[in-house]
Parts: C-alpha cells; sequence; structure tokens
DNA sequence: GAGTTTTAAGAGTATTTTGTCTTAATTTAA
DNA sequence: TTAAATTAAGACAAAATACTCTTAAAACTC
C-alpha cells in the first residue's frame, strides 16, 4: 500500500474541506459522517495537519476545521508528507538503510526515477483543481458519494 | 511503504540468485545469512515464489533453491506480485473501493499514470540486467556488502 | 457562571505485519 | 539403515498500524 490509511483519510478530508463553498470551520463529526471515517481516529490525523499548518482548528460551537490557505495552494505532497513523512520519497525500494550517502544498489536510477515520478505527481496536484473537477464532473470522493451533497441541489440524478 | 518486507527480501534474494556464477541449488540458509534476513522468515517468502513457479526447490543435502527461469526472463512485477500481489497496481490511492467500474475520483487519471508508471518500471526491469550492473559496477546488494562476494576475489579493496 | 459543543490528548484495544520457534518430511551420504 | 542436511508447515510472539474510548480543555450560548 502506497499511502497508509492516516494519510487517505488527510487526502479525502483535505478535499473535501477546499470543496466546501464558504470558508467557515467544518466540524470533525461533520466531515467523518461524510466520509465515513471513524470520528477519533480522524480527529488524530487532523491534529497533525493542524500542528504543521495546513489546517487550522477552533473549539466549542461554530468551530472545526478548516484550510489554512486556500486549495489552489495547497498540493498533494504537503500534505502526505505531514502525515506519512517524506520516507517514501527519499528511501529505497529494496529497503537498504543510507540511500544515496553509500555506494548505490543496482536498482537506484530506475526506482529514482519512479519515486520521483511519484512525488513529482504530488506535488503538481492541488486541492482546489481536485475540487473544481469534482464538481464540475460530479465525480466521487467516497465508496457511494460524491460531491453532490456539496452543491445546493444540482444534479442529483447524475446515478 | 510501497513493498512490503517480505516482498523487499524476495527481490533482494531473486538478485542474488541471478548473480550466482552457476546454476545449482543455494541454501536459503547461504541466502539468509549473506542478506542478513531471517532465515525462518525467508522460508516463508521464497514458498511463496517456489508455489509461483519462480523458483524451484530441493531438499537435503545439496538442497536449497534456485530460479526456474534465467534471469533476463524474469522481470521484477513477476515477483512483487508472486508476494504482495497485483492490488498496488490495481487499486487507489484514496483508498476507495471498486475503482475503475463505478464512477471515478477526481484524482483517478494522474494516480492511473503514476501507478503504470510504477508498474512499467518493474515490467522493464530484469534480473539479469540488474545483476549485470551489480559485478560491473561493483555495486551493492545489503546494507555493507555488495556484489563482491559473488565474484571469487576480485576487487576486494574498492570500499 | 452553568451548560453545551467542540477539539486535544492520551490510554486502551484490535488487527495486520513481521519475525521466531518447533516439528515434520524429504533427500543425500556414509 | 542410520545420520545429517535441508525445505515445508504451522504454531507462536513481537511490533507496527489502525481504531476506540475516556477525560480534559476551550469556546460559545444562555
Ligand atoms: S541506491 Fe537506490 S535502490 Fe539502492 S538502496 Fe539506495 S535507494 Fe535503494
Ligand atoms: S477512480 Fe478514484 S477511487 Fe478509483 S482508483 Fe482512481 S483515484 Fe482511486
Amino acid at each position: 500500500m502506497l499511502l497508509s490509511k492516516g494519510c487517505i483519510y488527510g487526502l479525502r478530508s483535505s478535499l473535501f474541506l477546499a470543496s466546501q463553498e464558504n470558508d467557515g470551520y467544518v466540524s470533525i463529526r461533520e466531515i467523518s459522517e461524510k466520509l465515513d471515517i471513524s470520528f477519533h481516529f480522524l480527529t488524530k490525523i487532523l491534529q497533525q495537519l493542524t500542528s504543521t499548518g495546513l489546517m487550522e482548528s477552533h473549539k466549542g460551537p461554530k468551530g472545526g476545521i478548516r484550510l489554512t490557505k486556500s486549495g489552489s495552494e495547497v498540493n498533494l505532497f504537503e500534505i502526505v508528507a505531514a502525515i506519512d513523512g517524506v520516507e517514501l520519497f527519499t528511501e529505497c525500494a529494496l529497503g537498504l538503510p543510507g540511500c544515496g550517502v553509500k555506494k548505490p544498489c543496482p536498482l537506484h536510477e530506475k526506482w529514482a526515477g519512479t519515486r520521483d515520478g511519484i512525488r513529482y505527481m504530488l506535488e503538481n496536484t492541488n486541492l482546489m483543481e481536485l475540487a473544481k473537477k469534482g464538481k464540475e464532473q460530479n465525480l466521487r470522493i467516497t465508496e457511494h458519494g460524491g460531491f453532490e451533497w456539496l452543491l445546493n441541489n444540482d444534479c442529483n440524478d447524475a446515478s
């Protein structure tokens, strides 16, 4: 599995927040219900994103969580790095420690290229473009539900 | 982590076998010691590779394990698929079930491209080329040791 | 200020992955 | 035929990951 569950949940939540029409706080409870993620588990994951400054939270009624920057300023790599760390993009396909510093293994060049490909894709994809695309084409953000319940009531029979 | 530990050990062992000068059986004990992998754990992993036909084993003295096909015929994708399965290459970056069949999510096109990039790299890398490269350039196959102890005693002070 | 709503924090549990150990079965060789 | 060497198989244990539950702290409403 490329990304941890926590990272996947973080990405989905970020996309959900970027898709909101207004920029107010959204409660973690609402996110967990809409995206079908365990509330307490999600709370911990989002804490990681607030501690790195990608999101900000507010307690009490009317509280919740929101992106600090606009969706177009947040790329997927930032989110992955905040939750799973950068190991995926620095470590070795063969699990050998100390890559790059010491003598490489025969797979290195090919693996480094592939690894950079993953990174490039994540760095060059921002939340805004995904949210925009999801809304326009009414794509999905959870197993069954999509972006239709983010819009007012545009297209409900698109199946 | 892209690949499981078991898969990593399987790849390293395969590369080790492809690097052997003769085509006899190599005992799992020797592989586990040379590559610093738990013997019993490695035994289980290599059983997966024999059960899929990539390797064949032989019990008793003079027994061990060896590749069924020549190294140039075995690409890394086959080994990964045999141990970790093909989920990495079919499933979703966002962990949503039923990808491709139902409505896609906004990340799909980009992720599918990246995913295919990983697969392409693995499918187009065979054990023979890695073994050849490792020997020629005296690269490493474990944390400290490399291909030098596969050769007779060619270059021992290459550090 | 009291009560409610929300995130924060940490302990605790469950599941999966990773690794160990023991026993059995097979093969070789003396 | 006996002993040694090896893989096969499965129970077991440890560690990492994923998830749950409880309590605390903060912020809002009245
Ligand atoms: S050189 Fe590349 S492939 Fe080899 S151990 Fe380092 S990161 Fe891995
Ligand atoms: S369509 Fe979406 S859910 Fe399916 S594999 Fe692609 S990114 Fe994942």
